[in-house]
DNA sequence: ACAGTTCTGTTAACCGGTTCACACAAGGGC
DNA sequence: GCCCTTGTGTGAACCGGTTAACAGAACTGT
């Protein structure tokens, strides 16, 4: 996904659609753009939540961490996505770290300005609860993930919703390039690095996939995805 | 928590509170009560959700299952707990199944009433949006759990979280039982039962809990609290 | 071009949870 | 009371992921 401008976004994403003519035309006027380099943290788990944000160019990844070093990927957010939503409906504390993997420009609703909208368009509160559903039955889904999946197959289902998000399909074929380490492929499925390679390396030379520095390219993916579903069904 | 009437649940649940007069009365005709035998099946996941549940009394079990018969216990509502609203909002399927523990009371709201009321009560909405910010905070709170703790402070845990809200208290001191099922414990913490009553027996051994059928009961919350710290910490 | 850093690839030892197998206890239904 | 079901207690064998430790490759900055 390309980078897009504040227009496209409001237009674009269901958040904002079939609102009131008028209030997408206020929020575009009070929508600051801010921009963010590449690893700059944008708010820390805890922080008091204070704005919305709406993905116009870069991708931020959404984590946390322990004390003791581990580091959880919850999701990785591309241009046209809007996060920030929780702590900002409820008012407490953001459940998250936001930070930017590149440089990155982000659309920046404040609090304040939000909650105006929200009381006086009644379509907003809708669509965002179907935003706040979304994510609860993704976030739903991770847990029964870990408890059900095996390692092979939840790195294979990663790999495939990524694929199917962030992927950069090949000219040729049936290839789908992500750009990530393994190390963050780790964070994603909740284990170990070393124990990602070694899965890798099993299918790589299965000829499933092809590695690089930075990079897994998919090359079977109905192979990943019947490993999911024998693992589900088994 | 003991029984409560609809009426109780009505003006006490933060969902219902601070409607228009005029809704909660409706809502109130409207609203169905609907009985359960213990162990009766309400939906499954994969169903269409028509309606929105608040338990009256006895106690709901929300869970998953796969195929190879592992089964995974989401939470357990209580009497004054409202539950079944994402598959409500957004219209698709049911993402876990909700079964009745024992025999069971429930306040059943038909989604095309829901809606209606949905539309024009914008503080209805507002309430909604909590509602499920909770639910997300939770949940991904499980996420993190699933990936940063060992098995003993995910059931330390959820131990201390089920005895604050399942918990009986022994009328003489600190003790509190539950009536639980090791079995169910696994199920709660995404592990076997015979990991769970290692466990368990360790802490009997060393006086933190006490041990008897279906019935778990903690004699010293601190220890295992400060488990689950340190954990985090280290 | 060089140095430093980040990422990959790979091993061996260890550890903890699973699985399987069984004995036994406690209720429930008749 | 007596069977039958359900839940507990426990051990041995197995398996998979973690940890720790390196070597080397690939990029970055200057």
């Amino acid at each position: 996904m390309g980078p897009i401008d504040k227009q496209t976004l409001l237009t674009t994403h269901y958040l904002f659609r079939d609102l009131d003519p008028g209030v997408v035309g206020r929020i575009a006027a009070l929508g600051v753009t801010r921009g963010l380099s590449a690893g700059e943290v944008l708010f820390l788990k805890g922080d008091s939540g204070d704005a919305l944000y709406g993905v116009l160019s870069g991708r931020i990844r959404i984590s946390t961490n322990t004390p003791g070093g581990k580091e959880l990927i919850f999701a990785i957010m591309d241009p046209g996505e809007v996060f920030g939503e929780i702590a900002l409906l409820d008012g407490m504390a953001r459940t998250a770290d936001a930070s930017a993997i590149g440089p990155s420009k982000l659309l920046m609703i404040h609090r304040r300005d939000f909650l105006d909208f929200l009381e006086r368009e009644p379509r907003l509160a809708i669509h965002l609860l179907q935003l706040v559903c979304g994510r609860l039955r993704h976030t739903n889904e991770l847990v029964e993930d870990a408890a059900f999946l095996a390692l092979p197959a939840r790195l294979a289902k990663r790999l495939l919703s990524l694929a199917e998000c962030h992927g950069e399909p090949d000219p040729r074929g049936v290839r789908v390039e992500l750009r990530i380490s393994q190390n963050e492929l780790g964070q994603l499925t909740g284990t170990s690095r070393e124990s990602i390679n070694k899965h890798l390396q099993r299918w790589r030379k299965k000829g499933w996939v092809a590695l690089g520095r930075n990079r897994v390219m998919i090359r079977n993916c109905e192979a990943l995805q019947e490993l999911v579903d024998t693992e589900l069904d088994g």
